[in-house]
DNA sequence: TTCATAAGCGTTATATTGACATTAAGTAAA
DNA sequence: TTTACTTAATGTCAATATAACGCTTATGAA
């Protein structure tokens, strides 16, 4: 207990009831990966080393400032546009056996109830190097088909969060954060059929995607591949900000 | 400082940093409303005397059945089905200075630093009769329309559940919290008119829904109007679950 | 009997959807 | 230089959904 109370006085603005977690989608132009960090050397007997990068979060600042910061600690990523997507407050969230010495480690107080504030983001994964700091020995790329389990109910956030982003990306176009900046029709079908897990035929994909309007098509066309180069588009910032505006609502008068 | 040590002893498993706070919609068959508490009597020196229903959680509940607990202490509705849709976590959310007193008034530890976690519903108002006790000493149903600013950042946290309303209905089926058991299909159409604050073509409106499948007509129709009587509905209870789950998406492959 | 009121129905022109197969443009290999 | 290979790119049709629009019907009240 007054050890508890020491603890809290050292780091006395982190607040020990609230936490941030952050789901950072990548794109490779294949597949979905997941960001996560890699707690393995900070304490050999944890189970599961990979985890969402995520932490407490100060009293002073705002729930978004807290997940930018709490990534950029973590993983180096900064300059990200963080979207929430909900808070997860079982009581024994944390609880596992499994997870307490890593808590332990890492917390002041480590028993204390905490509810956590999910935040996700869709990035490119070739404009960022990762650069983990923090109790982060590693942030890495994994491919969402991999992962299987994490630590505490950070399984069940990520599984939150893909449903977020599939509902998401059936309202508003999505992309704009997860292509190059020029890519091809076939590069975004393949960001689609990622998202969906699905496929999609080629042809009304193509139609549906034009339609919206948001794109445009480069002069510029592949060169050296062993096939028909592809055409390259880019987003049209202006049409795709109105576009995400307004959504794409089946059900409306 | 001891002394909030004691008042944490007192209520020693609420939770000084976290909150929820719940918007209940009701639809009286014209216009949308909210259910909000009276805090006058408690201090009579509150600006503002309604409130949204909420309060910290304990630490032994999750942030549903803290939801759930807190609505019914506060309003005596209970049974009621709700719906997360955000946290709010901005650092001064609860630090307005005319706050203060009755912030003073009902918590352990005034100065804490609360994230509430917001909650939403959609009731009949007609199904549920309201009794307030706690610090709640009337609660009632406020036109939307006359709601114009709240304590704390709950005006704030309202026109987010606005939001999330209106997506949500363009998304999924409304009404089955909302309507009467038996309804007429003008008395939806009134609903989706006061969601979306904006008139709709009746024969549109109608080709719609009929079309959803999720209603059944009835074999009576409304009595003792001095026009032409309407049929009534009712919603077909396995199809337009379904229907919830499933969604309705412009944009899908 | 007429009037007032809200209910309830239907058409047309247009746009969107899903399903489906072939041709085009380039490199590599024979 | 011809052929093979690979991926890009395109078009049609039938079915469905949409928005816009006006008239008739059933009832109680006057």
């Amino acid at each position: 207990m007054s050890n508890n109370i020491m603890k809290n006085k050292i780091n006395k603005s982190l607040n020990p009831n609230i936490s941030v977690d952050c789901v950072i989608f990548g794109f490779d132009g294949k597949e979905l990966h997941v960001l996560l960090i890699d707690r393995e050397n900070e304490l050999k007997n944890v189970v599961s080393a990979h985890a969402l990068p995520g932490n407490l979060i100060y009293d002073h600042e705002n729930l978004n400032m807290a997940a930018e910061r709490v990534l950029k600690e973590l993983t180096g990523l900064s300059n990200i546009y963080l979207e929430q997507f909900g808070a997860f407050g079982e009581p024994d969230r944390i609880k596992k056996k499994e997870d307490q010495p890593w808590l332990k480690a890492v917390r002041s107080n480590p028993n204390a109830r905490v509810v956590t504030v999910g935040y996700y983001s869709l990035i490119r994964m070739s404009d960022y190097e990762l650069n983990p700091s923090s109790f982060a020995k590693y942030a890495s790329w994994i491919p969402l088909k991999d992962i299987i389990n994490l630590p505490f109910d950070h399984f069940e956030i990520l599984n939150n969060s893909i449903d977020y982003l599939r509902s998401n990306t059936k309202i508003r176009p999505v992309g704009y954060n997860l292509l190059p900046k020029k890519f091809t029709l076939n590069e975004m079908q393949k960001l689609y059929e990622a998202i969906f897990n699905k496929e999609i035929d080629n042809r009304n994909f193509r139609r549906k995607i034009i339609n919206l309007d948001i794109l445009d098509k480069l002069e510029e066309k592949q060169e050296g591949v062993a096939h028909k180069p592809a055409n390259y588009y880019q987003f049209n910032v202006e049409k795709y900000e109105n576009h995400i505006e307004k959504g794409f609502f089946k059900f409306e008068f």
